[in-house]
DNA sequence: CGTGTTGTTCAGTT
DNA sequence: TAACTGAACAACAC
């Protein structure tokens, strides 16, 4: 599930549940998503510090504290709980932050990612080091420096965290549906105004996702026929073809997007 | 028992 | 060097 949109509905979690809050304990239910840090040290860093103002980038929540920052990462299936204390416990919630009001749960199924610890706001930056311009608010100008250099296809460049932080295999198909441009096109060929029209989309998509908490499926995007047995394409109504593209699963219109 | 999955990383290769 | 490929991670659905 997460991508940007989703990450930043648990940014809303954090702020709403969180922000102000002392965290009273931590329990840790299940240690495999610690990375880089003990079950002890965490909640020897954490008890007693009040959640502040949270922040993103890309894909990662960062939950700064009066003390230490607590970085999120939710894989594919991670998500961010918050509710009242007495709430019965979910099996998948591996991280539980026990507040003077109120919880919040770090629940994955899956453990493909985790939480880290950084001390202060210099270990924040080295974690984040290989992350690219948040997708969300990067500039044209810095889009097409990240995206037009790199030698690869264009999904290939709109999925790499270190190129562009936030989008996902689903995102990266709706947004090159939109800007009628194929997966495999090489990103170094685009001329401007299709690197402006890639741009644009991003935020566009972006927007409405972010508004909606979540990639939406609605009908007239392209991720609301994904799923579908023999998808078409809400613009031409052509078939859409499924294929692998930089080794994901992905969705595109032929008509809409030929190859060059 | 296979196959597939909205994410990342690493080893090996082109 | 840049970038690609496949496997691995973990857990579940079909």
């Amino acid at each position: 599930m997460p991508e940007l949109p989703d990450v930043e509905s648990f940014r809303h979690v954090l702020d709403s549940h969180g922000r102000g809050r002392r965290i009273e304990d931590v329990e840790v239910n299940d240690a495999g998503v610690l990375r880089g840090v003990t079950a002890r040290r965490l909640r020897q860093a954490l008890r007693g510090r009040r959640f502040r103002a949270p922040g993103r980038h890309g894909k990662w929540l960062i939950a700064r504290t009066d003390g230490p920052a607590v970085l999120m990462h939710f894989g594919m299936t991670g998500e961010l709980v918050g509710g009242p204390q007495a709430e019965e416990r979910h099996p998948h919630d591996r991280v539980v932050f026990v507040l003077d009001h109120g919880r919040l749960c770090y629940r994955d199924q899956r453990k493909l990612q985790g939480i880290r610890l950084a001390d202060d706001e210099a270990a924040v930056e080295r974690l984040l080091a290989d992350q690219g311009p948040d997708a969300l608010d990067v500039g044209r100008q810095e889009f097409a420096e990240a995206i037009g250099v790199r030698r690869g296809g264009l999904k290939s460049a709109l999925i790499d965290q270190s190129v562009l932080a936030g989008l996902g295999n689903l995102l990266a198909d709706e947004i090159l549906w939109r800007s009628r441009l194929h997966p495999s096109r090489p990103a170094r060929e685009l001329s401007d105004d299709e690197l402006r029209r890639l741009h644009g989309e991003t935020r566009r998509v972006l927007r409405q996702s972010v508004r909606a908490g979540r990639v939406p499926g609605r009908p007239s995007w392209l991720t609301g026929h994904r799923d579908d047995p023999h998808p078409q394409c809400p613009r031409c109504g052509g078939p859409l073809r499924r294929g692998r593209v930089a080794g994901r699963s992905t969705v595109w219109c032929p008509q809409c997007q030929p190859a060059d």
